[in-house]
DNA sequence: CATGAATGAGCCTTCATTCAT
DNA sequence: TATGAATGAAGGCTCATTCAT
């Protein structure tokens, strides 16, 4: 039972393996069940035992890349400092989700703009959502913790989710803009991920979140923590796409 | 000859309107020529006349949404005042757009992610990318102004087009959140407009550009902007989707 | 053995019962042996260890309704009277297969239009058949009666088959017609039931079968017949279907 | 365009044959699109273009069964001669319906089980209703007419509509017997068609309809009918499937 | 015996594009 | 120049049946 069951794993393992290529190579609209089918070597049918449909499918490929996300920002948090260093240890790990892994990167971003979730199976409909909440609670546990240690002090009629909604818009609205490309030109030859590094912290410092970036080497926290805190994964990773 | 050129325009227009009418309603898949065709009373022959393809059909709607971004982002920086006001400036028009053209925006967003520019004639793909460009340009000038003027000081290493990159990622992340939707519980239910407009001015207030928002009343120069500069075009519009 | 003899049988049963209402509901197309198995709770290999095949599933479903018409068409003859009133008591039973078991009726139709016998096994191809001849000899006994008696004579060239095959006809034809129902409004608006029962009579009347039905009261004699020899089967089915 | 327009009729005239002779051979479920376009060698999308889906194709065989239906039905009514004599034409009229077309008798069988009437095309609907109507109607008069010229006296609680609906009933229901087969044994080696004219008449009989079947050579009448009304539709006919 | 994963042909339908008129 | 019939590949999905466990 328990071999069969290794079985069924790996072979969704595999399917989502394809689908994802053929999400990245082709889009929403050029990823189709005939040719995942073709490509995997199973029969039609078999994806379908797997995935009730194209859109379950596509919500099972999020759903990994979700994980992935979720994965880091949890270990970026563990970073030991103070409050607004934890919070640039997401900040890292959000960059590495970028940089590590640029398929899951392009995949968060392809399935968010077809709606999905009408189609999908409610099971992984659900399973997406909690992991995309945890992501987020982790962002919202760090900023708490700014709070309470007197690190950060919001001014009156600013909240925490104001705060959050600014960093997760830069983040998502980045990503965006390098992959799309066309307009990459405009910003001159610097590299992308400094300046967002640099956004980040003028964002932070508009906070007054101490210590501002005028106060303390943020470019130094980030490398520590790449190093220490993810230096696994980042080699884990070149070796897998290397 | 001209009445001709009048009529093909028009004609034009029409096809414009429907398709994009059909890729709100229906997303990239869901627009076919064929009922293109049929709603616009034209042959299938006629459309094929004045778009290549598809693609140049869809590359046709974007450059309309980006001609109704640029007037208004041209607009936004002609109000007299400090240089971070007509960044203000820019910054509700920015606002305008995706509030007073909700279909411009959501056509922004559907034709960044099929890729469209492969396939589409090479005359209208250099019409949009000019668009975008020139967009740019006008906050370019205005941070330019910034620093002529000695509001704005860059530290070393901080480059005018970083700032203006991290200003671009927050308003393309942050449609792509709200009309994604799914996870605008996490933010609460304060006004996401005035969530935006409080993450950009702590993002300039992490620069340094002056006046800060602690210095001068931002709130009041954004509703000044809206009625001195911008109140025709909020009637019209209102008019128009009423 | 025995203990799972009766096992297998309900088993069979409980396939027949959901293979029906499938039948029902969906049409031949919409019988699917995933979805019985599925209804069912069972294999889909324990499916075809009691049926070979699709169409030997439906040969199954048909071969339990021809057994309810035939119990009916039995009893229907029992009536003590005279011959043209035992006939009746088939008419009445004929009427009742419909109206107590308008499942049974609509599957009798459904079964007799694809075209099942190719496929299914022999043995339950060769049920059916004889199901459908002991109705036939029930009715042709009757009409032997009726000769034997000296109630009906018929005219040279005009055999009892011949009267059959009239009286079978309009019972196949009136139900195919009043469940097409596309036509019923052709008809006015009195009660079809009553429709049938006249023409039953007239075409019994045309042959001279007495007593004709100017001079005895068939209505009655219908009446009588509902109460005494199917009251229990009205009430029992009333029940059922309530 | 005429010439255009022709051409169109034409194909679909054989598309429509196409259809028939598979809906024939397999049944509504062997009749797939796929299968009529391979075989009138056209492509799945023109024959899409004659007809919206499939049930519209059924519909449209349909249709001109029920013109062929029509038509006999209105030759057969033209007879001159008694009330009853003329309702004997269109009895003739009904068994060369069958005799002659065999497999238009039968498409209206395969067609009457299976509810095509949600998704064919409301155009084809119409008109398949507006034939079936005149159909009936052309028997109504007839029925009338009797009553008018005094042949037939209705008694009390008997309608023409109940007397219409007795044929109509017969008509259908031995032609679903004889198609079926199954049970043709059952009723001897006489000639249906022989039975069936027999069973006809002993039910006019039944309603008294002058001239009685025992007055009346109607087998007479039968047979000039088919000669002097029907001659050359059955020259045609015979001509046609030789 | 019972199971249910795997199969793959087949279903209905859509659509971008072409080209004769 | 405008038309719209024709194309045929491709799409998502279903299902009867088999067979290794």
């Amino acid at each position: 039972m328990t071999r069969k069951q290794r079985e069924m794993r790996q072979r969704e393992e595999l399917i989502l393996d394809v689908a994802a290529r053929m999400l990245l190579d082709s889009g929403y609209v050029g990823l189709s069940m005939d040719r995942v089918a073709e490509a995997t070597e199973y029969s039609k049918g078999t994806i379908y035992q797997h995935f009730t449909c194209k859109e379950d499918l596509i919500a099972g490929v999020l759903l990994r890349t979700i994980e992935v996300r979720g994965r880091l920002f949890a270990r970026g948090a563990t970073y030991r400092g103070r409050s607004r260093e934890r919070l640039t240890g997401i900040g890292v790990a959000d960059s590495l989700f970028y940089q590590l892994y640029p398929d899951h990167a392009r995949i968060e971003q392809l399935t968010k703009v077809e709606s999905i979730w009408d189609k999908a199976s409610s099971e992984r409909r659900e399973k997406c959502h909690s992991g995309d909440s945890s992501c987020m609670a982790v962002v919202q546990g760090v900023i708490r913790d700014g709070i309470a240690s007197g690190d950060l002090e919001l001014q009156e009629g600013v909240t925490p989710d104001g705060l959050m909604f600014g960093l997760w818009s830069m983040s998502v609205g980045s990503r965006m803009i390098i992959v799309h490309g066309a307009l990459m030109d405009k910003f001159g030859d610097t590299d992308p991920q400094l300046i967002i590094d640099q956004a980040y912290q003028h964002y932070l410092d508009g906070y007054g979140w101490r210590p501002l970036s005028t106060e303390w080497d943020y470019r130094q926290t980030i490398s520590r923590i790449r190093d220490e805190v993810f230096g696994e994964d980042i080699l884990r990773a070149e070796v897998q796409y290397a």
